[in-house]
DNA sequence: TATTTACTTGACTAAAATACTCAGGTATGT
DNA sequence: ACATACCTGAGTATTTTAGTCAAGTAAATA
C-alpha cells in the first residue's frame, strides 16, 4: 500500500464532497478554495476517482461532481486505491521473486504489514468519518471561512 | 511511517546477522553475498544502525558486527527507524498545521494510521521472526548456496 | 612491521517517483 | 453567445531513493 499526499488528498477531496453533497452538484473549485489544494490538481484525482465510479460529474453552470454511491460503501482504501495505483511493500509485489526467483527472507513480513494496512483502511468508510466529532467541527470551520471569503469577494 | 527498500534490507540484514549471530563476528561481505545487497550499500545502513546502538562492530580480519542488544529487544519499527529518519504519514508531521495554521479536515485519520503501522512494527522483534518456519526455510537455503559458491571459488 | 581484512566517513550521482502546472479542449445552462 | 465547469494529456521542476566512489582508520596475523 503506497500512501503519498496524492491519495491524502484524495480522501479528504472526498470527504468534502461528501459533506456537502446535500444541495446540488458541488464543483471542484469550491473543493479547492476550501481545503486549499489546486484546482488542476483536483480535476487530475477527480478523473481518476470518476473512472473507478466513486462519483458522478454534471457539466455547464452550476455542475460539479456527486457521489456515485453511499458513504457507508467508499472506504478510506477504495478512495487511495482509485488515485495511487495499488502498489505493494514487497520488493516483489507478492510475486515471491524478491531474490533471484526465490522469496526473501523477510517476504512474508513485508506481506502481513500490506495487509494489515489494507484491513485498516478498509475498514473505515466516509460515513464513519463524517460522524466524527473532529471532522465536524474541523468542516464547520471551513464553511465559515469559505463565505466570509465569498463576501468579501462580492463586496470589491 | 516511511517504507521504503533502504528500510526493508536493513530489517533482512538485521535478521541476517541475527540468524549467525553464534560464532564470532558476521562480516558484512557475508551478509552481502547471503541477501543480495551491494556491500557499500550495506556499509551505509550498518553505520546508522550502530549509531543507534543495535549492533557493535569489531575492525580487522576476523571482524564485523554483532547485536549489541537481545533479539527480543530488536523491533522491527527500531530497525526501520534507524534507518529511515522517522517520517509519518500527515502532511503536518503530527503538528496540526496542514491547512494554514489549522488541522486539515483527515488530520486525525492519518495520525491513526501511523499509531496503527507503529504499533504493528513495534510488536515484532527478531526474535519472533527467527522463530518463524518460512524464515528459517529460506535461511537454510541461503546458508547452503553461500557454501556452494566458496566451495567453488577455492577450488579455481 | 608489512600486509590484509574489514569497518568508517562523507561526498557524489543516476534514476525514479512525486507533485504538481499548462494548454488546450468539450459539454451545458442562461 | 457566453460563461461555467468538467475533461484530457502532455510536460516539468523538485525531491527522494538507491546506490557508488574514494579515501581513509583500526586491528589481527604472519
Amino acid at each position: 500500500m503506497k500512501m503519498t499526499t496524492k491519495g491524502r488528498y484524495a480522501v479528504t477531496a472526498m470527504l468534502d464532497l461528501a459533506l456537502h453533497d446535500s444541495g446540488g452538484p458541488v464543483s471542484l473549485s469550491e473543493i479547492s478554495q476550501r481545503q486549499d489544494i489546486s484546482l488542476t490538481y483536483l480535476e487530475q484525482l477527480f478523473s481518476k476517482l470518476k473512472k473507478h465510479k466513486l462519483i458522478e460529474s454534471a457539466r455547464g453552470p452550476g455542475g460539479g461532481y456527486r457521489l456515485a454511491i453511499g458513504t457507508d460503501e467508499i472506504t478510506i482504501a477504495r478512495i487511495v486505491y482509485s488515485v495511487d495505483e495499488p502498489v505493494d511493500l514487497t520488493r516483489c509485489g507478492g510475486q515471491q521473486n524478491c531474490q533471484g526467483d526465490e522469496r526473501c527472507l523477510t517476504h512474508d513480513l513485508w506481506m502481513e504489514l500490506n495487509r494489515h494496512v489494507s484491513d485498516f483502511l478498509n475498514g473505515i468508510t466516509l460515513a464513519d468519518l463524517i460522524q466524527r466529532n473532529n471532522v465536524k467541527q474541523v468542516s464547520e470551520r471551513q464553511d465559515v471561512v469559505l463565505m466570509q471569503l465569498q463576501n468579501t469577494k462580492q463586496a470589491l
